[in-house]
RNA sequence: GGUGGGUUGGCCGAGAGGCGAGGCAACGGACUGCAAAUCCGUUUACACGGGUUCAAAUCCCGUACCCACCUCCA
């Protein structure tokens, strides 16, 4: 069986040949931390996160590395307004993209290279190409540095179009650019900006433009090949673009495979901080549990625009839960047991370009099976049901009893006296029941259902659970 | 103007020429003291108009609407 993606630059659906094998080296487009991550951003760590298990659990060595532009014009915009120095804010919204990363159990890159810390990598790479005679520094002395697109004539391969076709730039004037659409590698320093926000290069100082600074980490931690280049889809088109004409005029061969996910909306339209239409994922934690919004995230083929709404997310958790209650049942009657394999349809599925809708199908089979068998069933058989369930769920990063869930701490302790009080009501319910005194026995569940705790009678006997927490 | 993608049942969401994906909700049944949970069953959908084919949600042509990108964006 070998993974199959679908591969945005040749649009078809192509097998993953990489380069060293038995080794998978992916790079994705981090974020620009000018604020915190909202849940659209967080779609494309979950994607990447189920990316990676899979390749792991295909038996790949994978090298994630996810690069953090700390250094842009919104940055700096927003920390002159804040009067704070814009690496605060740089940091500050780094720190809560790692929040959120371990708030949504994303396992983080192998490398996060910082933007502000490659300058000498992007130096160099600028020579290569002015050398090459496909990057010149603007002549109105401003210490820009363009890439001429008319220079390379494959620019515009990768999101398929024409470079007479494309509007040019209308926002800035075309300043020292030989061509509207020429792109910049280095921007110059500029009045009013801080001292700090420039570095020393052959051409004066200034600060790195966001395209190089891709180019510049992917080959200096992955090599000058390598195989997985992915981000949204937003960004195919310049970003990436000019990421692939840089490195290939360099005389770099880049990347094999360049995998999109689709952007998650919200009233019709993307998620994004312009539009004024983000939900954070902070926020969004505090009234959905982390578990239940990956389960959303990771739930659609990542290809699909995800329509994001209340409804559906709700909807999910109540799929989820039934996931989650058979999960937590089998492992009480049972024990977690280890993780082992994934059934073959789940595995055909997921090598199918991350086909995790069908993929989903076969966990929610393995799960209807699961709960006939503990009706009443083999223990054997429902501890390798479970194992196989749970494996398929840590593919998914979405295994209820992994350490990633615990949220320790008081919530911990507080479980524990909860837990002993529920117990004893629950004892005098059964009492109660015995002696055929429904009345007390009910009187006794709904009191509990009152304080927003459901029971469930099982064969072994009655178990309880927080509503909307399984 | 250019380049991609989409429109599937009450809802979410797969599929990409012939077998009713799956989930949620609803209803019926089993189980239960009654419930809940669970299991079983029921509900035949593919924007519209043409065409190709023995056979079309799936391919082709046209129309409408939606999204993304061509400007900072995951």
């Amino acid at each position: 069986m070998t993974f199959q993606l679908f591969d945005t630059a040749t649009r078809q659906i192509r097998e993953l040949v990489p380069v060293h094998p038995g080794h998978v080296g992916i790079y994705h487009c981090g974020l620009t931390v000018q604020g915190p991550p909202h849940i659209g951003h967080i779609r494309k760590e979950v994607v990447f996160d189920v990316l990676r298990r899979w390749l792991e659990r295909s038996g790949y060595e994978v090298t994630i590395v996810a690069n953090v532009t700390d250094i842009d014009d919104k940055i700096l915009s927003k920390a002159d307004e804040q009067s704070r120095p814009w690496f605060a804010v740089a940091y500050e919204n780094e720190r809560a993209l790692h929040a959120a990363y371990e708030v949504l159990g994303c396992i983080p890159p192998t490398y996060e290279p910082r933007a502000t810390g490659h300058v000498p990598e992007m130096i160099e790479m600028m020579q290569t190409l002015i050398e090459r005679g496909h990057a010149y520094v603007a002549e109105d002395g401003s210490g820009d540095v363009y890439f001429d697109v008319r220079s390379w004539p494959s620019y515009g391969e990768l999101s398929n179009q024409k470079i007479d076709d494309m509007l040019p730039a209308e926002d800035a004037p075309p300043e020292g650019k030989r061509d509207a659409r020429d792109f910049a590698l280095w921007k110059g320093h500029k009045d009013g900006e801080p001292e700090s926000a420039s570095w020393p290069t052959p051409w004066g100082r200034g600060r790195p433009g966001w395209h190089l600074e891709c180019s510049a980490m992917a080959a200096k931690y992955l090599g000058d090949e390598f195989d997985i280049h992915g981000g949204g889809l937003d960004l195919r088109f310049p970003h990436h673009e000019n990421e692939l004409a840089q490195s290939r005029a360099a005389g770099q061969a880049f990347a094999r495979y360049w995998m999109h996910n689709a952007m998650l909306n919200l009233s019709g339209s993307k998620m994004s901080k312009s539009v004024g239409n983000s939900l954070m994922v902070s926020e969004v934690v505090k009234r959905v549990r982390p578990i239940d919004l990956r389960y959303y995230l990771a739930a659609s083929h990542y290809r699909s625009i995800v329509e994001f709404s209340e409804e559906s997310l709700a909807e999910a958790a109540t799929a989820f839960a039934r996931i989650e209650g058979f999960v937590r049942r089998a492992a009480e009657l049972v024990g977690a047991g280890e993780l082992g394999e994934v059934p073959e349809a789940f595995a055909a599925a997921m090598d199918d370009d991350l086909s995790v809708p069908a993929a989903l199908a076969v966990l929610q089979a393995k799960v209807s099976e699961g709960n006939t068998l503990l009706a009443g069933g083999d223990t054997a058989v429902l501890s390798a049901t479970l194992a196989e369930v749970r494996t398929m769920l840590d593919v998914l990063g979405l295994d209820p009893l992994s350490p990633t869930w615990d949220r320790g701490g008081d919530d911990a302790a507080y479980a524990q006296v909860i837990d002993s009080l529920v117990v004893g009501l629950l004892e005098q319910r059964q009492e109660a029941r015995a002696t055929k005194d429904f009345a007390a026995a009910d009187r006794v569940r709904d009191q509990l259902t009152a304080a927003g705790i459901e029971i469930e009678d099982t064969p072994q006997g009655a178990r309880w659970s927080v509503k909307g927490d399984t």
